[in-house]
DNA sequence: CGCAGATAGTTGTTTGAACGACTAATCGAG
DNA sequence: CTCGATTAGTCGTTCAAACAACTATCTGCG
């Protein structure tokens, strides 16, 4: 009789109103996607936000992006990613230049050092993926692309940026 | 015939593989949530975590719960529980205590000032998840739900703790 | 022109995260 | 007992995130 409220034990495992459930669910399971990506790139010496940038730079073209371009595509939006690539640019895998149009711009290309880091790790990167969502069907991964749609179009209209 | 492959916009606007899209969705809808999310809390002095350990602790008994307990209930693994709830002891809003039973064990239990910090917020705070997820049906709910589990338990089988 | 406003990026500073090493207490086998 | 192994928590250190303020460039209107 000295819990008598110690039924909650689980944030997820509970009886929560519908939208708590979703948006915790969605909260908890890219946590540990997170924990699952980060081992992967570990091996590689590279963070998650990191290998997004490689890997957006290398979709570019020869002449590389704005830093505007690249902070827009990225899948977490990172505060400074003026640092973030002061720390690629220093291990040599970026490379920063002025844009000839707008001298506000600077410009960031992937380097070959860059591309190195980055290649190979597509294949095994996808079997990684495959593994945490095998199990759904097509269908499944469907509705679930579908239903984060809709929570992302009405999270974005209340971020404070923008 | 340099770069064959210059398609590549947006991460979630991709015809990229069924896995690539899911996982990359959940992660990119939950840095929206905690945007929309971060904003709300701000304004109470919290953070996403802060309210979390408070909110576990509030459904615990007068004893508190053990630090271990807190870290499994938590949405977001913190590796570093210790110095979260320094910051917490410090706001004075959990206050901690010997275990009588286990002198490895600190117990961790929530003030009333915390309980104060966290009054009030439960509604707001519903209203803001269903403002976030109201656009989907109940159905459209639990298919996520499910999805969502299937793919947390495949990542939580690729964590490096446990 | 010339100046108000907007845009792109950098920098300062504080706070929190991440990783590992370390201490102390408990448990279990012999 | 008592010694090795395990568990809970704390601490040191490094790196990155977050927020705000600032500089420099561009745009457009008078």
């Amino acid at each position: 009789m000295t819990e008598p409220a110690g039924d909650r034990r689980d944030p997820l495992a509970t009886a929560a109103p519908a939208a708590t459930r979703a948006v915790v669910g969605v909260l908890y399971t890219a946590d540990r996607i997170r924990g699952a990506l980060r081992g992967f790139f570990r091996a590689h010496g590279l963070t998650l936000n990191q290998h997004n940038v490689l890997r957006i730079l290398r979709g570019a073209g020869p002449d590389g992006l704005a830093g505007r371009e690249v902070a827009a595509r990225l899948i977490e939006r990172v505060p400074d990613l003026t640092r973030m690539i002061d720390r690629l640019e220093r291990d040599g895998l970026v490379r920063r230049s002025a844009c000839p149009h707008d001298g506000r711009v600077t410009r960031i290309a992937i380097t070959p050092r860059g591309r190195r880091r980055i290649a190979g790790l597509e294949e095994p990167l996808r079997a990684l993926e495959v593994a945490l969502v095998g199990d759904l069907t097509p269908t499944a991964l469907a509705r679930l692309d579908a239903a984060l749609a809709t929570i992302r179009d009405a999270a974005e209209a209340r971020l404070p940026g923008t």
